[in-house]
DNA sequence: CACTGAAGTTGGACCGAGTCAAAGATAGCA
DNA sequence: TGCTATCTTTGACTCGGTCCAACTTCAGTG
């Protein structure tokens, strides 16, 4: 089975305690942590984790793509591990919950481009929960 | 003619120096300034303009609809007087510049809804503009 | 024109997310 | 088992943004 821990040692990643149960705690479906939710659900597992760990760790899976940062309204980043399937984002604007979608991803125009190289289209559907609603 | 100065008149606001220095800094085509900016600018023209009034103001705008914030990758907030002209961004991923474009808006599934009420939708292209390619 | 209360502004303390650096710990190899 | 590059920790620090209590100013009234 081709878990995220067995993806980081074939890339000869240390398997340390602390990301192992890193790992493990963004893991899931519809999953959108804050980088302090981590640190919780890490420290429920392991108690000395600490915070600078977590963001080496959240900055390291960025940056080999097997997670997807998200900036919310808020200004806090999320962090999603859903990277395989090309999705968008349903956001509750009052409570901050996430959900992925799918979405037909629209395309910009030559004359729109202003000379950018376009490298991806992020789509969030800002809206109100059922929770909230109420 | 309509201003924003003049709109803000119209809604009863107290017409102050600060108030006037705020308006005139965020009007523009393809603005899209930090509050820092705004402070900036707007101390070039009334030095003693305070930060916090800066902040006062810029979220007294984004309530009344005259303002629309925009929350950068990296965490600012920036803001965009251009509320008139529905429209998406295209930001440079490298330095963060930001422009207004214009692209089909995808609608959401209602078997992707999962009970949300959606609001509006963001789109911002995520790109490399030619100075940063370079 | 002076007075008054409400509205607006100020400076500085404060907050919370995130960053950094130096010292200490440890996985993985020989 | 011991070595060393890599990883983790702690705590200080940065930075965008918020808050608050004191002060100023505007518009209306007499």
């Amino acid at each position: 089975m081709d878990t995220l821990v067995d993806r980081l040692r074939q890339r000869g990643w240390r398997l340390t305690a602390q990301r192992r149960v890193i790992a493990e705690a963004i893991t899931g479906e519809h999953v959108h942590l804050t980088a302090d939710e981590v640190l919780a659900r890490a420290r429920s597992m392991l108690p000395e984790v600490s915070r600078a760990t977590v963001y080496n760790t959240l900055h390291e899976l960025v940056g080999i793509g097997e997670l997807r940062e998200v900036t919310h309204a808020d200004g806090r980043k999320r962090y999603d591990p859903n990277v395989a399937d090309n999705h968008h984002h349903l956001m509750c604007v009052d409570c901050g919950s996430m959900l992925d979608v799918h979405a037909d991803t629209p395309d910009l125009a030559d004359d729109e481009r202003h000379g950018f190289d376009v490298l991806d289209v992020e789509i969030t559907f800002r809206a109100r929960c059922p929770d909230c609603a109420a």
